[in-house]
DNA sequence: TCAATAGTGTCTGTTAGACATTATGGA
DNA sequence: TCCATAATGTCTAACAGACACTATTGA
């Protein structure tokens, strides 16, 4: 039966300041590309809703649900190696320590997939650089606790920029987004760095003017 | 032949502080849904990519090209006329003045549509809410001069929020993104306002420092 | 003691929001 | 003259960014 279409999974951890992405075996050893993002091919509708498909497949494949999912879009262009007219993609992040010496687990950035799934993953990276202001992505990357300076380099990878280190807390005590715990981590040589916990206890009020940001 | 996917599109006007929607004939007549959001039902492999063919139905539904459209996502809920697992949707806006007493077009927020199409056309509305800082939708969503209050009210239907006029003129003087015209408009009883046009100089510079929205 | 990192206090320039004021047309 | 709307100036509070400083650990 021919297939209606992929559902495709980014599976995104953060680990050495970098983004990894989950990958499974089993593309076309066509051009040297012997790896691909997970994904399911559909052949007939789907009993369940599309969401619900993603996290299943996502557990499935990593072995844990993950806490943040959400719809990155359709995509036609280029090769899959389900050969479907299109492929829906879906992207989740996992805490960092998901990431071991797992092959499975690539480095985003220099991964090699096929056409389609490289566009995936690149509009991925972009629309997550705009969610992050509205979802807590970078929270769900990290353990249930976390130091600020973990945080911090979460929400560099995801924005693509540095960030300015007493800026960063201030905002981030304004927004009443995290507490923090009695635990203390020491690494290396430095003073330790208190744990926080993800604690949102509102939204932030003030609902500033526009920003006129026009990409042109 | 069975139906791979639909394609379908949210196209949209602002008329009288609100959106208008262009909706087609067509749908089934059940549950007294008469009407439904432009939708192309394809059944084999399309030659072409998803935003041409967007592109093409858009300007084939009314009459005239978008200056603007993405995609929306992909959805699989719910009921859909082309019946179809999975309808893939675009959006574009069409500018103030498109819409005359076409019952084509009718107000986004009083829309009847089939179940799988209203939750494309409210997942769309709350994507332009986000959409609008990184992408001059509201330029696109007036003619090519306009009066500066009209653009506020554009940016106010897209935030779904009211705006402050002098801080919403501060911030659009120093993004750089209109140029006065020698042109006036007046309307009613009040002084005439100057028409702007849409001339982006440069992207602003002073990239700031994180905002915090998190929805919880 | 030194190096390295965590965490904080202070200063300054920018800007959003409030408010008031002037400008300019029609009724 | 009065009213409605456009456009702009001023003040203030909030905040981002820079910088410096203190705190606390391991080497």
């Amino acid at each position: 039966m021919r297939n209606l279409f992929s559902l495709d999974l980014v599976l995104l951890s953060p680990r050495d300041g970098e983004w990894y992405v989950c990958t499974a075996a089993g593309a076309p050893k066509a051009r040297g590309i012997s790896r691909a993002l997970p994904f399911m091919a559909v052949s007939k509708a789907p009993s369940e809703a599309l969401p619900a498909l993603a996290k299943s497949l996502a557990t499935k494949t990593v072995g844990a649900a993950s806490r943040w999912m959400t719809q990155v879009g359709a995509f036609s262009d280029g090769t899959h190696p389900a050969d479907t007219p299109i492929s829906v993609a879906f992207v989740a992040v996992y805490p960092n320590g998901t990431v071991q010496d797992d092959e499975g687990w690539i480095r985003a950035e220099s991964a090699v997939l096929p056409s389609r799934q490289k566009a995936v993953l690149k509009a991925t990276l972009g629309m997550l650089k705009h969610a992050v202001e509205h979802e807590p992505i970078a929270f769900h990357s990290l353990p249930s606790t976390f130091t600020l300076r973990e945080l911090q380099q979460v929400y560099e990878l995801l924005l693509e920029r540095p960030l300015h280190k007493a800026s960063f807390r201030r905002s981030l005590q304004a927004a009443q987004l995290v507490e923090p715990t009695k635990a203390w981590r020491a690494e290396g040589r430095g003073r330790p760095a208190q744990l926080y916990k993800f604690a949102p206890r509102r939204r932030r009020g003030s609902v500033r003017g526009v920003r006129f940001e026009i990409a042109r």
